[in-house]
DNA sequence: TATATTTGTTTAAACGATTAAGCAAATATA
DNA sequence: TATATTTGCTTAATCGTTTAAACAAATATA
């Protein structure tokens, strides 16, 4: 039943014995174009079941209508919800998107990007690798003259739009309802510090710890890849310490989940020996036992901003990139593991 | 920094005073061009930093190069992983992949589909939604000549190659493990009766209960939405039942997880008073307390197939449709929750 | 030496749309 | 009535590539 050729706009034309041109201009709502011939061509396009050449059109105006979005993993309530509100701003704009992941690995975001700058996409919106430290794939986007929209896992260096919430804060907002509960030894299980999150989520406990007049001490504080494999390692590292922290603060839900199940298989009572929060919201710390205190980081506004951004500078004749950062509040969701 | 215009064939061509076509044919490493001219084209080609024009050789060839992927979420690992190796596979032949999420949703699937149409992507590969019964969009896709592969959620009528594991069997497996450890009466808390994968577990777990002459007690199969709610739901429905079972075997690991969440909250021992197995082997599984036992549906293996499948077909001339089903053995990993 | 084949390239026509420019007819303005 | 404007369309170029066909020069074959 394969239809051997597809429609084109010149079999509309033949049909109505018109041009191809006005077949064009009717589609795209001409104001050049008389009501009775649209109604004719959109009345033949439906009968021959006509789809417009997406790659001809691009061709010709230099828009693919198609934009890509690079994370991380999508194997994370994160990324896949962050992905499903970029998914509808832009949908509704007539834009496509084309999600590629990098899985934590800067080779394969490089080639991400080339895949994506191949493929024509209008813009990039893009949460970096872990690995990621070297920007100069990204500045490639940024010289191609397409919007570069970086969304979580972000870079001041880069110079552009930015979204994401406010970790320094967080990790001020986490202290707090630690200290709160009683806390006085509280323990950081940290991602890489030269991924600029991480570091904010650092610095914002070093420096809440400060206003609580918590001494700071340097056992307590770990670098971590936050994979539960290492969350397991570091809170074993932290449970042989002479003088065991309170309470725990892991910078991501994976790896705060991993230090659970350590305390869980000790016998390690929480919140009550050991108050353990996590961050990320990610849908198994509600559904773990006991469940684990997380900071929300609004997924869905994330990627509805992100979008946005991109929105804005697709409306530019030249790109112009700036360094115009949206800061979401983050909240903390207080559960079982923390709640004394 | 912005290259006003980018390079293009014809630009290689006037720098070394030879038409584009022969550029063209020197980078497609044409038998009739010399050596030496692809040389210098190559070299040209490079200090310009040239990059094709995807839209244009597209456009021309009818070859998009690009492969949608239709999954209900990426945010499972089974489907994440599967995506995973479709790409690795497809991308070592020069093809990109598109990945779209229906969100079980049967109008979201529908729309994916013709935005991946609307990209002119080469070939779909797709693992139906929930919800799908009407298969009206599939066949638009055979109707337009390009091939379709499905994997996991896939239908029989539609007559096109599909790529999961043996459900059937896997569900005999799990009977045959449960009998071994003794259970007598095995609860089956099963997906939708229509989608065929669900549907062939359920009657594998009526057949195995056959096999092992143990009595099909009706009140022991539930149809779920295989939610993580939905299994909380039906596991406290089964223990309301005067004779409660001894196993349960749930058709979803998120189900599972509900369900296990209700005996940890009621005290009930696993696996010595209801034995538990899940289907999917999502990562959670081996990290909860009990870990849960479950069916590994051997993602990384689905996915290379489905990539396979699609490029056997990418090479005909003319797309036959066939109904080559490619069946995967299952692997059962028994874990705590089943493990007397 | 005459003819056939191979080699290396060019020419020109696509692919399917968009769009600037042009033009005739209808309508408005003076 | 003469001229200007608007309406509704057509023509033709273009986007950047691929590819069939043509062709001259070099080489092989008879």
């Amino acid at each position: 039943m394969a239809n051997k050729k597809k429609t084109t706009i010149k079999d509309i034309a033949n049909v109505l014995n018109i041009s191809a041109a006005a077949v064009s201009k009717a589609l795209h709502n001409d104001s050049r174009i008389s009501e009775k011939t649209k109604k004719a061509v959109r009345q033949v396009a439906e009968n021959l079941n006509y789809q417009p050449n997406h790659l001809a059109s691009a061709l010709r105006s230099g828009k693919s209508k198609l934009v890509g979005v690079i994370v991380p993993r999508t194997n994370s309530n994160f990324f896949s919800s962050v992905i499903q509100s970029i998914e509808e701003v832009l949908n509704k704009k007539g834009y496509n998107i084309i999600i590629t992941q990098s899985n934590e690995s800067y080779k394969k975001e490089c080639d991400s990007i080339d895949t994506l700058l191949f493929t024509q996409v209008d813009g990039i919106i893009a949460s970096m690798a872990n690995e990621t430290i070297n920007l100069e794939y990204y500045e490639k986007i940024k010289t191609k003259g397409i919007p570069l929209i970086l969304f979580d896992r972000g870079e001041n260096d880069l110079n552009v739009d930015y979204v994401g919430i406010d970790d320094y804060e967080s990790s001020h907002i986490i202290v707090k309802h630690l200290v709160e509960q009683g806390c006085k030894r509280i323990a950081h299980i940290g991602g890489y510090k030269h991924t600029r999150i991480f570091n904010n989520r650092i610095r914002g406990y070093v420096d809440a710890l400060q206003k609580h007049s918590l001494p700071l001490d340097k056992e307590l504080l770990l670098e971590s890849s936050l994979t539960i494999e290492d969350g397991r390692k570091k809170m074993l590292q932290l449970l042989t310490l002479k003088n065991r922290p309170d309470a725990v603060y892991v910078a991501g839900d994976y790896a705060a989940l991993g230090a659970q199940q350590i305390l869980n298989e000790k016998g390690i009572n929480m919140p009550n020996e050991i108050a353990l929060v996590g961050f990320g919201n990610e849908p198994f710390t509600s559904m773990v036992s006991p469940s684990i205190t997380s900071i929300n980081q609004h997924s869905e506004e994330i990627g509805e901003k992100a979008a946005e951004a991109f929105l804005i500078h697709s409306k530019e004749k030249i790109v112009t990139q700036t360094l115009n950062k949206i800061i979401l509040n983050a909240e903390l969701l207080i559960r079982e593991s923390s709640d004394r």
